[in-house]
DNA sequence: CATTTGGTTTGGTATGTTCTGAACCAATTG
DNA sequence: CAATTGGTTCAGAACATACCAAACCAAATG
């Protein structure tokens, strides 16, 4: 399961594999926290490649720490609004792929290309279904933040 | 523009750049087909680069190509439903995320954790959201077949 | 102040990807 | 049938990446 929803995170968000096996190690098991070295453990990665993982998922916020009194071990769990990110990150994606369409659809434009025309209907139906697919996740965005 | 959209298909199909900016090309270009040799000449690619990623791109049916009489040279274009192509993409990849979900509460209602139970409405947003986009993906594809 | 703990940084290796030139091949042309 | 055309296949070069081991460092401990 872990390697499973590792590889999804992999080109979801461009990670290395490692990195996102902690990530994914992080959501399924959800205990109050992991340390450095059972993650080492778990993964059976060396030092220096859980400590490099470990700040790339900490620099992007995907995960977080916490550390207990009197001991100065850290111990990581997942950032608390990881559906938000996820969702987030999909609302990226369509922004860009919008954005980029619109591009195109100018430079068609422009330069008289034939297919433009032909084709308007075409693209009456891709940008309606984008600027649909961008209100949904907005509304859902607001949704994920009334509740927390 | 070539760039900007090669780099969009670059991580969306994930496909080697030159194979991407050719797709980008085909598309922006939309003329009548483009032979193998103005194609090396556009992207400065060498022949043998030039040929695997256009028998990369016809493999995935992202570009076709047709012959003209008494010419034994290919000219290759965009494949014609190049948007719906793009939008299925989209489509197969919230369905991949909508099934790990599930997956994942799955997982967690398992093995009894704790924050499944604290995240019942969290997750339901989530879940009501690759719904209703599924649904739209769905709808919109539908809507394309129809005036094809 | 020497040692242990909890990591970080550095240098290097193994592996994979992308592109190239050169050899090659099948079909057509002279 | 020799030469050209339109491409394919193969071997390798160049580059990037993911990881590791070892050296290192700062803070706490004995």
């Amino acid at each position: 399961m872990i390697e499973v929803l590792g590889l999804h995170f992999e080109s979801l968000y461009q990670m290395p594999p490692l990195a996102t096996r902690i990530y994914a190690l992080l959501i399924l098991t959800d205990s109050e926290g992991h340390t450095f070295e059972e993650l080492m453990e778990a993964t059976e990665a060396s030092k220096s490649s859980v400590s490099t993982s470990i700040n790339l998922l900490l620099q992007t916020e995907k995960i977080e720490y916490f550390t207990m009194p009197g001991d100065r071990k850290r111990h990581f769990r997942k950032n608390a609004d990881y559906l938000k990110n996820r969702l987030t990150n999909y609302s990226q994606q369509a922004y860009k792929e919008l954005k980029l369409f619109e591009m195109t659809c100018a430079f068609m434009k422009q330069s008289y290309l034939a297919s433009y025309l032909k084709n308007e209907k075409l693209t009456t139906i891709y940008r309606d279904y984008l600027e649909a697919l961008k209100q949904l996740m907005e509304t859902t965005i607001h949704k994920l933040e009334k509740i927390s």
